[in-house]
DNA sequence: ACTATTTCCTGGATGC
DNA sequence: TGCATCCAGGAAATAG
């Protein structure tokens, strides 16, 4: 379940070995594919593309893409004829169970792979999402918006902001990717336990005080998630194949039952908005 | 304008 | 052992 850290950290491993390549050709499954743009939109999008950087946006991995001068001259007769050297994005969503691969061009083609991009070098770009709620999509330069402000770039008084007069739980709140992009249900649960929220408290009854400390512990919990790796659960690994260390300091997430560290109370575990809470009730208040 | 709930999807875990 | 059922959850769609 790739959330802000973990795409990061994928994110960064892609970047070390695709930026520069060229994208000469694009395969698509078939049947319902998970995109977000039209399949030949993507394909003219990517083909021939330069990968120029890759980034994140929230849960967003985002290819910064070059367009050759020549590939739009060349193929003047197309409708909508690519601006001379023009920029795009490809933006892929993980989902839960996403997968963007590095293979060599004889690796096995696992099932579940939807999408494949031959690289110049040689080696080819892999989607591989068993349970298909990832996302793939083309974007001009500039198009690809998202709402929400990105949690360690934000300054403490937007933050606060975002909860201001908001009756849903503060649980609710931070998974809105609409308000906060990149944190899910691991890190919410995380951030909240260290900032001493529980998660069903409706936003709009925190404190400035504890907003405050909110603020920090997402930033913090983030931050140190994104240098361990993420977290490694089922079989999250990076691009490089190597796992993440945060799950080994998770506080309450996927703890039911089990002792809080701080007071050795047994950490509950509730459904909000349909998505399992865990907290600590003496902790968390 | 918000908020809450349902839906999509498959593999792994659980239960009888 | 085998089969059915449940559960995980991001975000869009739908309902209130």
């Amino acid at each position: 379940m790739p959330e802000l850290p973990e795409v990061e950290t994928i994110a960064r491993g892609l970047a070390k070995r695709v930026t520069g390549d060229v994208i000469e050709s694009v395969w698509l499954g078939s049947k319902p594919e998970p995109l977000k743009s039209p399949a030949e939109h993507i394909v003219e999008t990517l083909e021939g593309a330069r990968i120029s950087a890759v980034g994140r946006m929230g849960k967003h991995i985002v290819f910064d893409l070059e367009r050759p001068k020549q590939q739009a001259a060349a193929k003047g007769k197309r409708r909508e004829a690519q601006v001379e050297g023009s920029r795009a994005q490809w933006v892929v969503h993980l989902g839960m169970t996403g997968q963007m691969l590095v293979c060599k061009p004889d690796a096995e083609i696992e099932k579940h792979t939807h999408a494949i991009a031959k690289l110049k070098s040689g080696r080819e770009l892999r989607f591989v999402d068993p349970r298909r709620f990832g996302r793939l999509s083309v974007a001009r330069n500039g198009d690809f918006e998202t709402v929400g402000v990105e949690p360690l770039d934000v300054d403490l008084a937007r933050f606060v902001e975002l909860f201001r007069g908001r009756k849903t739980p503060i649980k609710s709140a931070l998974l809105n990717q609409k308000l906060l992009r990149g944190v899910g249900n691991i890190y919410a649960d995380e951030s909240l336990f260290r900032a001493g929220i529980r998660p069903r408290r409706r936003a709009a009854t925190i404190t400035r005080e504890q907003l405050e400390k909110l603020y920090e512990s997402v930033r913090q919990v983030l931050k140190e998630a994104i240098k361990l790796g993420g977290s490694s659960i089922s079989d999250y690994v990076d691009p490089e194949g190597k796992e993440g260390f945060f799950q080994l300091r998770h506080r309450v997430y996927g703890r039911e039952g089990e002792p809080c560290l701080v007071c050795r109370t047994s950490v509950k575990r509730t459904v909000i908005a349909g998505r399992s809470s865990h907290y600590c009730p003496k902790c968390q208040k």
